[in-house]
DNA sequence: CCCTTATGTAATCATCGATTACATTTGATG
DNA sequence: CATCAAATGTAATCGATGATTACATAAGGG
């Protein structure tokens, strides 16, 4: 090991590798190994988002309360970063037609979660962290789904829906999109995902399907 | 303790609180354990299951390899139960009717993944053991989802749907009722669920709303 | 400069999945 | 029966993990 000088406690302006005992911002690098891990397939510990911090075992705790506390902190990462990208799609849609904000939405929603599926789980599935233990992620989720609520409101008023009832295709609507992005997710879609575009082409499909389902006349 | 003959090899016919050594079926059990486990909402370990079934840590692993091979062996048993449900119910269902046979289909889905929602999740998700390790839930599973299929075939025959393309068609079906599925597993039904049979009914609407957007006129 | 607070380390604990060596039963075969 | 091999259970142990505690070190304000 390099030679230390006992007397000198300026440890910051040691040798190159020698690291500083306080490591900066280990909370967010804790959430990106986090992430990283869960992305790689990985199953996601806490010792190991610390060994890729070079940081002891008990390090993590010193910013989260326990594990849970780690996965929701990566979680409202990931959803900002999925919010982010719904955002920009939705920017890009014209404000004068509801079902093609809609479609836009439900396209945007999906590319995210195919080609974030392990993120899109730990953002969604409550397993790795008490389901309203975020009001962040629960304010947010509940904005995505007032904007949902908002295009249908539209599109009924411009007499575009068959149906009057909104609070159920808007459930249909968030449960075939779920469904989708989940079934991904859950292995269910075997092997005609070899081709990489091939699903996101049956998810625009789908989506499709279901617009064409509630919208008036044909 | 009680007496005990040491010279007597027959536990069989001890006092009643001595157990004999051998359990009987400790295998059936271990499955019945951890679906007992799962459907407290406690995470299944085969430790816990060993305790239930009071005997020693070590014992499930004669029978099972790991707790993967615990876990899929409880996910058959489970998709038994949830297999013979939908049978009933499609056995009420006329054949003649191809879209009522698919939303009888629906909806006994939905109830049964209502009702046994821990088991919906070990049957489904994948993450309790690989994918593909259980030949028989993949037969099983491939079988239930030919049914839709003919289903669909039949209701295209008799020229009851609007589009012709079937496999949009089902994987939007399947992923309507898998996301409803899911969304009251992962918690995404709020406290409208006091009412018990407020989430199923709508379930039941979620699906009559589907059949009608794929179905030839109004 | 000192002292409070924040942050990291080291050591330790309980739980879990898994393996190994050993003990007990069962049941087939002679 | 008697014996022995296979099946099944136990005890002890290992390595990994989440979590806690006591202690060490750095940072920054009086």
């Amino acid at each position: 090991m390099p030679a230390r000088q006992p007397s000198k406690p300026r440890a910051s302006r040691q040798t190159p590798e020698a690291r500083p005992y306080h490591h900066g911002d280990l909370r967010r690098v804790l959430i990106d190994a986090a992430l990283q891990l869960a992305s790689e397939g990985a199953e996601v510990s806490v010792r190991e988002a610390a060994r890729r911090a070079a940081v002891s075992p008990g390090a993590p705790f010193r910013h989260f309360p326990n594990r849970d506390a780690l996965m929701a902190a990566a979680a409202e990462e990931a959803q900002r970063r999925f919010r982010s990208e719904i955002e920009v799609a939705l920017g890009q849609a014209p404000a004068t037609d509801p079902l093609g904000r809609f479609r836009a939405f439900g396209l945007a929603y999906l590319r995210w979660a195919m080609r974030n599926p392990a993120h899109f789980e730990i953002i969604s599935t409550g397993r790795y962290f008490a389901h309203g233990s975020s009001p962040e992620l629960t304010r947010d989720n509940a904005e995505l789904i007032a904007l949902t609520e908002q295009m249908l409101a539209d599109a009924a008023a411009q007499g575009l829906l068959r149906s009057a009832d909104l609070k159920r295709i808007q459930i249909a609507g968030r449960a075939l999109v779920y469904g989708f992005a989940r079934m991904n997710l859950d292995g269910h879609f075997p092997r005609w995902g070899v081709d990489e575009g091939e699903i996101e082409r049956m998810a625009e499909g789908v989506i499709d399907l279901f617009i064409a389902g509630i919208a008036k006349s044909a």
